[in-house]
DNA sequence: GAATTTGTATCAAACACATGATACAAATTC
DNA sequence: GAATTTGTATCATGTGTTTGATACAAATTC
């Protein structure tokens, strides 16, 4: 269960964001298992070069999506509900759409409008 | 060719893109065709009671984006090239496309990461 | 060709957001 | 139960982005 996290500070996407990410992708993929503990999050920070605020937030937000829970003190572990996923399914479901949108014509960012407002149709 | 913009001052994304994204789709709809003329900047500005750069940066995305051509003086026209699309058919991709991921149990967030990720392979 | 119309460039101010530092709260450990 | 460990709340700071105001440039109109 050892496992790494990467952050990469000229990327746009916010270091919280790509923690919270890289987590997720970790238990969907079933490499980080129910009951598995999460680093707290002063070591991560630290190893990191960021503020716990930064760490707790991206605990915070996988805690919001049931995929861990954490507990002062306690600590952060993966929740039973987080159940794995096939890894390479939901990627090839994302290329098949991309390319078929594509065909359409479409632009990238219009593309990912489009799974936005599928998503919350108003 | 009459249409409407609207832009909600309330939502997140910002005035500039809601324009951009409204006038794109009624291009990609078929709404507005080739040679049609989007209104003066400052005709749709005072309209949604924005500023002319506002709309102006609206126009000149839509302009890098092939869909529309700009001449000062002149006006902004809807390209030749702007060819509409069946306008069901990208949101059936996208909805889809959200059925089969959710389907996976993955959360949204993660779900609009995937097709990004499929967009820019690393 | 002068006046008008129309899009663009510039730049400071406003705003939104993430971060870092610190203090606080709750559970565990001994 | 005291000390320690761990997550959370708060808030000021920094950073990036959008906006608004204004001036400028280019085409059209008369």
């Amino acid at each position: 269960m050892t496992f790494e996290v990467r952050v990469d500070t000229a990327s746009p996407v916010p270091p919280y964001e790509q923690i919270r990410a890289q987590l997720s992708e970790l238990i969907d993929q079933g490499r980080l298992v129910a009951g598995d503990r999460l680093p707290p999050v002063r070591q991560l920070a630290a190893d990191l070069g960021l503020a716990v605020g930064t760490v707790g937030r991206a605990y915070r937000e996988l805690e919001a999506a049931g995929k861990v829970s954490s507990r002062r003190g306690g600590g952060t572990r993966v929740t039973a509900e987080a159940a794995p996923r096939p890894p390479a399914e939901l990627a090839r479901l994302a290329a098949d759409y991309v390319e078929a949108a594509r065909r359409l014509g479409t632009a990238d960012r219009d593309l990912i409008a489009a799974v936005q407002r599928a998503l919350a149709p108003q």
